[in-house]
RNA sequence: CGGGGUGUAGCGCAGCCCGGUAGCGCGCUUCGUUCGGGACGAAGAGGUCGUGGGUUCAAAUCCCGCCACCCCGACCA
């Protein structure tokens, strides 16, 4: 991409409404900008964040069992008023009415819809275990939208659902999605920590937050410092049994505000192995068994020929705020530091000299050069300063920096900067293409 | 929803107290000089001063209503 006819608007000053660090450099960085209260458009860079984010939760989902559907924001209110939650959500819901005067809404979550789903379409205890998902916005009308997309109105969502014949496959499906959980956020290269919380209206009596640790997060956490050590599982089998795996994190005390209580004896034990940090939620898991299945009645025929309400969970993962959430926990004065596995771009080529017939062909062909290779990257075309460059090049992140100027490419070379440590070398354009190609 | 605050050019702000018809920095356009880490000079473009009403010869400025946005609290992915 071109960046001198790529859309990417970004702000030398700091907007005032911005507080938050991730907010200020989403806006300045040119990837997001307010429509109204908690509700924001998404600009060329931001969009290919969000994908990014999204393709990595959706791989690891579909790696994890679920499958992939889509559900209507737009829903009317009679599946709500079955499940009672119609008149429980309050003001938080968005009610709308159509044309025929028909109580509709904006839909803030999905469990009865996808219970809908299910109930219409499953009936034999043969079809489960069974875990749909997707990947959509979401309103919630929040009191107090704030902080940007880090807590919006409108917010998307990965939410998956699934279903079992009892408890046992209930916790089956819970602990692939802890394990899912895990490998998710790490592949974001975010260190995020599962700890006990309440499971709020939801409903249910096992309930996860992930928490990545920032110092602006909202949530107030307590856990073992080993945990802060714990590496996730790699080459995971589903289908195999996860509980040993889960215990490991679970046995580790962690827990949010709500179910931290420092005067139990767990708690006094850990000593100077407590810490007590601020964090944001960036997923959340939760097994409510029958709260749903029960008043909506999702039922199948089991082995002995009885009907029995299904056992159900649902998984959340923000995306629009784990964007906010990975700048949180990776920028510096200059500006963002993407992680690899979501940069929108892989490398920024500068061109120190636009405008200069044989600096310009020689980017060029080094941009096409990448291009065919499929490296993604964002060449800097402009005919602008120096500074500017190097600047708005700093402020979006990007995880190399490939610079061309007439020192070095007098002597045959070209500069590759590392955006997170700030390492500089030469290397001759073969050696580049090699570097560029790997994987980080 | 309680408390506090702000709306003036794309962004950041001054002007308001003390009414006289709008200004600064950045950005944008053109020209020139510069140019390997946010340059300099010159000339420009761009504003129903959030909105409705009131007071006044005259309102960005004073008064009343409304709206939007931000911050603190209670609530949440």
């Amino acid at each position: 991409m071109r960046l001198s006819t790529y859309f990417l608007p970004t702000l030398k000053e700091d907007p005032a409404e911005a507080q938050v660090v991730s907010h200020r450099l989403m806006l300045r960085a040119g990837m997001i900008r307010q429509h109204a209260a908690g509700i924001y458009n998404w600009l060329p860079l931001g969009l290919r964040v969000l994908r990014r984010v999204e393709w990595i939760v959706r791989e690891e989902q579909n790696a994890a069992g679920a499958q992939e559907i889509l559900m209507p924001t737009v829903q009317s209110a009679d599946l709500w008023r079955e499940s009672g939650r119609y008149e429980d959500y309050g003001k938080e819901m968005l009610r709308l009415t159509d044309r025929h005067g028909r109580a509709m809404l904006y839909s803030p979550t999905h469990e009865e819809s996808v219970t809908n789903i299910f109930r219409q379409n499953i009936k034999s205890y043969r079809d489960l275990p069974r875990m749909f998902y997707q990947i959509h916005w979401k309103f919630r009308d929040e009191v107090r939208p704030r902080f940007g997309v880090m807590r919006g109105r409108e917010f998307l969502m990965k939410d998956n659902y699934s279903f079992d014949l009892d408890y046992a496959g209930a916790r089956r499906a819970y602990n692939r999605m802890f394990v899912a959980y895990l490998r998710t956020f790490s592949r974001m290269g975010l260190r995020a920590v599962p700890m006990r919380a309440d499971a709020g209206p939801m409903g249910g009596d096992m309930s996860h937050e992930f928490i990545i640790l920032a110092a602006t997060g909202e949530s107030s956490v307590f856990f073992h410092r080993a945990l802060l050590e714990k590496n996730p599982p790699l080459n995971i089998d589903y289908t195999s049994n996860l509980q040993q795996i889960v215990n490991e994190w679970m046995s580790l005390y962690a827990a949010t505000d709500e179910k931290h209580d420092p005067q139990a004896t767990v708690v006094t034990a850990l000593g100077n192995d407590l810490i007590a940090a601020r964090g944001i939620e960036v997923g959340h898991i939760f097994y409510f068994g029958r709260k749903y299945s029960d008043p909506m009645r999702a039922m199948v025929v089991g082995p002995d020929g009885d009907l029995v309400p299904v056992e159900m969970g649902s998984y959340g993962i923000g995306i629009s705020r784990l964007v906010a959430a990975i700048i949180e926990a990776s920028h510096d004065e200059a500006g963002i530091i993407w992680p690899a596995a979501v940069a929108p771009f892989r490398v920024g080529l500068i061109n120190l000299k636009g405008g200069d017939t044989a600096i310009d062909a020689g980017c060029d062909a080094l941009y096409e050069m990448l291009c065919r290779a499929r490296v993604e990257v964002l060449y800097d075309d402009r005919h602008e300063r120096v500074g500017t460059k190097f600047a708005d090049m700093d402020l979006i992140g990007l995880p190399w920096q490939v610079i061309v100027g007439p020192k070095s490419l007098a002597r045959g070379v070209i500069e590759l900067k590392n955006r997170a440590t700030g390492a500089r070398e030469e290397l001759s354009p073969e050696a580049l293409m090699e570097r560029l190609r790997a994987k980080d």
